[in-house]
DNA sequence: CCCAAACGAGAGCACTGATCTCGCACGCTC
DNA sequence: GAGCGTGCGAGATCAGTGCTCTCGTTTGGG
């Protein structure tokens, strides 16, 4: 992170970098992962297809800084969704937010959301930069719970979670430093599954048969995952 | 469907169509989607490419009836499992079996699941020959709910359906025939895109850094429908 | 029996991702 | 300020892809 890049030749290529991926993520928009294309990307850059193995040790590595944009864009968008809600004093509302900036989000940006929550299939495993990028959506939602000042053990007793799941929930809890117990997790891994759930299915044609136009379906989710998750 | 096929040539043919299918669903298995070819599969069959254009008229027709394939083969899996639970009498278990079915099935074939239920991307619109194949495990989720016994209008007052989505479920319900009334059809679609939402999520890696092995979480978040479901 | 329809093979087209080599120009070192 | 090594882009090339077309051959119904 040194203030200034030192000379113009470094400059140079930052800057062709980040023109390659906008370029990218235009013809991405338009046509999807599969058919993007680097010698069409190189082509519309004016430059050989060679030349962009300069930036880009291949295909996949572009893709990859594609998905880290994406993922940063929809946390991004989320965080402040939610920040713009005051979530202490109005957690619901804050839940509200965070749910509508993820399906606006999707909607708007429907093969990048593919590119992230798609199908990367099997064999595939996160690149390492992709990890903290990746978590800024369920972490905003962590925090919307930790700060609702509700119990967050909620009612004991029925809805006790069952040990096991209870023992892995807390390695989670341990693993990344979280400040939620156990039954606050679960509940949020629910709403959260569920939601991506909503929107992937609206956004991959699943619910053309029923709930087309989704936005009612949608915002009686949004309000029952609330209700469960015991939001005020 | 006449019993017998006529010719020794239309059997040659059918019966071809079956093994490219099958060639065809090995690639896919091995390799996803993106990676099948119609060259390899015409190589393992020992045959020319071009022979292949003879069954399917191209790539993606192809990929269709393997969608459709894939439609059917979870679709039949969840109905054995659920008929297998007598409905009528255990709703519930009739429930886990269906969750476990889709599960299940989508561990096996991450590959098929993600063709169908991954990113088809936009643009897409599924050829009519999968719209009956796909809706096989929507209908059993709704015949359970139907033989269930129970008042399917749910407890009225409190989560009483807003009016606009209440007119949606109900244009719905009239233009398949269904027999729930809308407050049913809107907790089952809450149901089956919110297992399905965990579903995607594990098989996608989405869960890779909280609940990796998702058995445990699964089974809360089954019951957890379960309940607001109203299923004894 | 014979002709048209179905069929498979092969060549070819327009692409793709990826690699390699080759000059050129930039920018650091002396 | 001169010179050299490194970074860079262009072009050729390779293997592979989906798809089309043509051309003999097989086959089965009139």
């Amino acid at each position: 992170m040194t203030g200034a890049t030192r000379t113009a030749r470094d400059r140079a290529r930052a800057e062709l970098a980040h023109e390659i991926k906008s370029a990218a993520r235009r013809h991405l928009a338009a046509q999807g992962a599969q058919q993007l294309s680097l010698r069409a990307v190189a082509r519309e850059l004016g430059m050989a297809s060679s030349a962009l193995y300069r930036y880009f040790p291949s295909r996949d590595d572009l893709l990859t800084a594609l998905i880290v944009d994406a993922y940063n864009a929809v946390g991004e968008r989320v965080e402040h969704a939610v920040e713009a809600a005051a979530p202490a004093e109005h957690p619901r509302v804050a839940w509200r937010g965070l749910c509508q900036a993820v399906r606006g989000w999707a909607r708007e940006h429907p093969h990048e959301y593919a590119l992230i929550y798609g199908s990367p299939v099997p064999g595939y495993q996160a690149p390492e930069q992709t990890l903290a990028p990746f978590a800024r959506v369920p972490f905003a939602l962590l925090r919307i719970l930790r700060d609702s000042g509700r119990d967050l053990a909620g009612p004991s007793g029925a809805s006790a979670l069952p040990g096991p799941l209870a023992a892995q929930l807390q390695t989670v809890v341990d693993a990344n430093g979280l400040d939620v117990p156990p039954p606050a997790l679960a509940r949020a891994l629910f709403a959260w599954t569920g939601v991506f759930g909503i929107v992937g299915f609206e956004l991959f044609g699943q619910l053309a048969g029923s709930v087309d136009p989704a936005d009612r379906f949608f915002e009686y989710a949004v309000e029952r995952h609330a209700d469960l998750l015991g939001l005020d």
